[in-house]
DNA sequence: ATAAACATACATTTTTGAATGTATATTACT
DNA sequence: AGTAATATACATTCAAAAATGTATGTTTAT
């Protein structure tokens, strides 16, 4: 009994898109058929041809509903030019690692860009938008960087380099996590671990003067040990 | 023209896992027909099928060629209580890290395993592999920091948080230069993260009990705000 | 001679894309 | 306001391709 009102007509397309997310993350992207996806929305295969071209399409959309305001909240919204930019920094990066430990959609999105899908072919839009996504970021972190170098901090590493590391450490912990979610408490180890890479990329300019205060790594090797 | 000699049978199953490794980057592990490698390695499916069960078992052989030796030369070996236990670590990751950006065969692995196949079914495996990975470079990393902790240096933070997160940051290093291997350069940067964070792990004495230079960072939140 | 090391052929299953069918909202027209 | 016309939102059906697993054939080392 087709040709339900315009709002019913959305209504299958989020349904859709909720049931995707189910089947791609229980038997991933490549492994699901489109009569999986439909019979888990209610629906037949018609219905999803309809409102989308292919499975390349679903997954896109998929990605778009569930990043895009994922951006926009982190990447774009906030007053950096406020007061203590190494706490807002601290702040910025902790949330990231508290709405990952407890946000069970946003969980189930990462999980399927990172553990259910081949990034090849057409699919490969994925690494492009993970690269963006990586490329705001490390952006947002570079300038942060810098105001709270204008206080009495003074980086200790080239501010480029440094949000690299934020960044790796971060995303490598949420992968870890997302490797088996039991194995530790993402937000008190992250944030600790956030802090802590902080306090030695950020220290003050009286540490900076009487060099740094490594335990004696040697060097890092120019060419030859 | 069959029944080589056993030597040449067991070039044949070498092949076939050479032929796998390229088709399985190319096309992804799912993406892939067994027709495909039979080509690329110059035999056909009937080779594939007497020397494996089918894909799982031709990409489980695939992973543990490459993987087995590499575990026992960085978890297994290493003189760990030699002195100078803080210069070891640091050591053991820069060589994982300078390892990685040189190794082309184990960047095709590391970008099949973390890329190139979807973490479900029969293929789940590969992700218990990756858990007993982190499990023993965990332990290692936390068995240096301990050593390292009996001298004039202290843990900034319980060891095994302080070994997370060090795991993290190379994990998270790595996963975001196979991502753009154009993007930085993995061993340089790398290190120096490196570096930063074992300062800020292993501090001297003296600064542990004047409290710790983390510049005004306020403390993770308990409950609420 | 026998079994290993493949090649070849075949039947089955699965999925896809498209084609077609159809009932109902919506719109244009009066 | 009522009604025909049309586009919408699906369901159903179908043909074709592709991959898998197996069964069987063939050659050669031992």
């Amino acid at each position: 009994m087709p040709r339900r009102t315009k709002e019913e007509a959305q209504q299958t397309r989020h349904d859709l898109l909720d049931a995707a997310e189910r089947v791609f993350e229980a038997r991933g992207v490549a492994g699901a058929s489109l009569q999986e996806v439909a019979q888990a929305a209610g629906v037949t295969r018609g219905a999803v041809y309809w409102h989308f071209e292919g499975k390349v399409e679903l997954f896109n959309a998929l990605m778009d509903r569930a990043t895009l305001p994922f951006e926009q909240s982190w990447l774009v919204g906030g007053p950096d030019h406020a007061a203590d930019p190494a706490g807002r920094l601290r702040a910025v990066l902790c949330d990231i690692l508290r709405q990952t430990a407890h946000d069970t959609r946003l969980q189930r999105v990462l999980r399927i860009a990172t553990q259910r899908v081949e990034y090849v072919g057409e699919l490969d839009g994925i690494r492009q938008r993970r690269l963006v996504v990586c490329d705001q970021a490390l952006r947002r972190i570079e300038k942060l960087l810098r105001l709270a170098a204008t206080g009495p901090l003074r980086p200790a590493l080239p501010p480029r380099v440094a949000a690299r590391a934020l960044h790796a450490l971060v995303d490598g912990l949420i992968d870890n996590w997302m490797l088996d979610p039991t194995a530790f408490d993402l937000e008190r180890v992250g944030c600790a671990a956030v802090d802590r890479l902080l306090a030695a990329l950020l220290v003050p300019v009286a540490a900076v003067a009487a060099g740094s205060m490594v335990p004696a790594p040697r060097p890092a090797a120019r060419r030859r040990g």
